[in-house]
DNA sequence: ATGGTTGATGCATATCATGCATTAATAAAT
DNA sequence: ATTTATTAATGCATGATATGCATCAACCAT
């Protein structure tokens, strides 16, 4: 067989294969009906075998008919799927990346790094999800999400993990408080200080790393209240009825109703990541990475 | 994009791609220079980008091009595979079908209409399953077989369902038992009388429509004893631990350790159908059932 | 027996792709 | 810097192919 059945023949064999009747097929196809006989004669002659059995009166696929027909169907899918994946590519859409980040990231470490990428790789989508440290997690283990900048460390032995940031954390307090005669805190002044943290639903990892960091200087960190949102949490440390614990990349997005002091103490930071799957090959995603990975570690 | 550029231009590309010279790739494919050119212009106008960068030295692919090369090389691949399938399947036994039965089916209507239809088309193969009525209804929804002979009605308007048979349903007792001093049996007879039925494993849609039709008496259809095949059941019979009901296409295939009385009652049948989903176009499968309704239903 | 519908066929015409000749562009050779 | 050779693109006449129209044969319904 010198030449393949060209696509007017499959299309036309693929109608007639699901009207069974080639006056309604021709009318599908927009041409006249003798066309339509002549060009499945075309296609069962280049074929060699038959797809139809036919009168006058009816119009049956043969078992050839019957998987050549959903041969057919698949591959006029699949040609359609690849002229469309070759367009986006042409149309300069040559990458994605799919970007998670939670909220200490998204004052500077994520936006800096999205502006920065931009202007590099114009060429390349992102997409932004904000997504809780914990959920970052499952998403990039369900490969919803490429990158992820989290709360860290992370080990894991899927993924790469680049450290990005180690910052201190500060305690927030109402505007007239104890705590604001020293210029500095230590992990121990805040035993028995009423605390109020975000709710683990939405600052789980967080307030765990803060349990394991506290409870190492023997002190229990349980809160008195919690809180869902930021703006709600500093509402409540404003009414004198309580203070929080901030990271450094929070701290300069505070209003003027509450103060701040730093805690010192050398294993007291919160360090941000960003983490991504060792097996996701994509060109773009280590754009993305190497990027980021030149914006350096704040520290 | 009204039309999908045509084999012939997807091969000239293919071949261009992996020359990347126009006269060598012309040579290649038997035609002149300056055809190759204007057929590879005319799929970058239907494609609506570039697949090639060149001038009149120099040919390469841009990153579209080189997308599409790949996904060409496989549609050409898949297409030349589905045509060769077809052929295999057009060479060979010109049909298929796939018949599933139960046991009712199986001693006369089934092997007749083998019979029959192998005696008229020589030319199509059959596969013959023994299957329980459910487990039919699964495989023809789930294509594993074309045709079923069940007990009906089926009522599914996904399926055609064909009456094939209407029985008189049969008692079958010991040789000495008190019911065989009548000609026939009424349900009412049943009451109180020890049953010995199939297990609802294998006979699970004979028991559901027997309990439906006693229940409609007023009759608690709950047999004394289950067996698992037809043999045990018609021992425990001839052992004088119960009766059993049979329908009348299994009754000539009884021993003499047994006799059998009618239950007269008009609702009181067994219906076996065959079954075959509407979309199932395959001219095998016409022509079996058109061969099994020449059968006459059987009454 | 008749009428309506459908797939196939003959024929003239419209449409499209090709080969030939030529041109413009470009790299290699001098 | 100039000349030569090679290559992709273009104009044009021609050949090849597909189509629409009219018609026919087959077949089912009435």
């Amino acid at each position: 067989m010198s030449t393949l059945p060209d696509f007017s023949l499959l299309q036309s064999f693929v109608t007639v294969a699901q009207e069974l009747n080639f006056r309604r097929s021709a009318e599908r196809l927009a041409l006249d009906q003798s066309a339509l006989s002549r060009r499945i004669q075309r296609l069962e002659a280049q074929l060699g075998y038959p797809l139809l059995e036919r009168t006058t009166r009816e119009v049956l696929l043969t078992q050839a008919g019957q998987n050549f027909y959903n041969s057919a169907l698949q591959l006029l899918d699949d040609y359609v799927q690849s002229i469309n994946d070759s367009r986006r590519i042409a149309e300069g859409r040559s990458g994605h990346v799919r970007v998670g980040y939670m909220a200490f990231a998204a004052t500077e470490l994520m936006p800096h790094a999205v502006a920065r990428f931009e202007q590099q790789h114009p060429d390349i989508s992102l997409a932004l999800r904000y997504m809780r440290t914990q959920g970052q997690k499952i998403a990039i283990a369900n490969d919803e999400i490429d990158v992820g900048f989290m709360i860290g460390p992370y080990d894991n032995s899927d993924c790469h993990s680049l450290l990005l940031s180690s910052e201190l954390l500060y305690v927030v307090t109402p505007r007239s408080h104890p705590l604001l005669r020293k210029s500095h805190i230590e992990p121990e002044d805040l035993q028995n200080v009423p605390l109020i943290l975000g709710d683990m639903a939405e600052w789980g990892e967080f307030r765990y790393r803060l349990a394991d960091l506290f409870s190492r200087s023997g002190i229990d960190l349980t809160p008195t209240l919690e809180a869902s949102n930021t703006l709600a949490l500093i509402g409540l440390v404003s009414a004198g009825l309580g203070v929080t614990i901030y990271p450094e990349s929070l701290v300069g997005f505070l209003g003027r109703t509450v103060e701040t002091r730093p805690i010192i103490h050398p294993d007291y930071r919160s360090r941000t990541v960003l983490v991504w799957k060792r097996n996701n090959r994509s060109r773009a995603v280590l754009h993305f990475v190497e990027t980021t990975k030149k914006q350096g570690t704040r520290r």
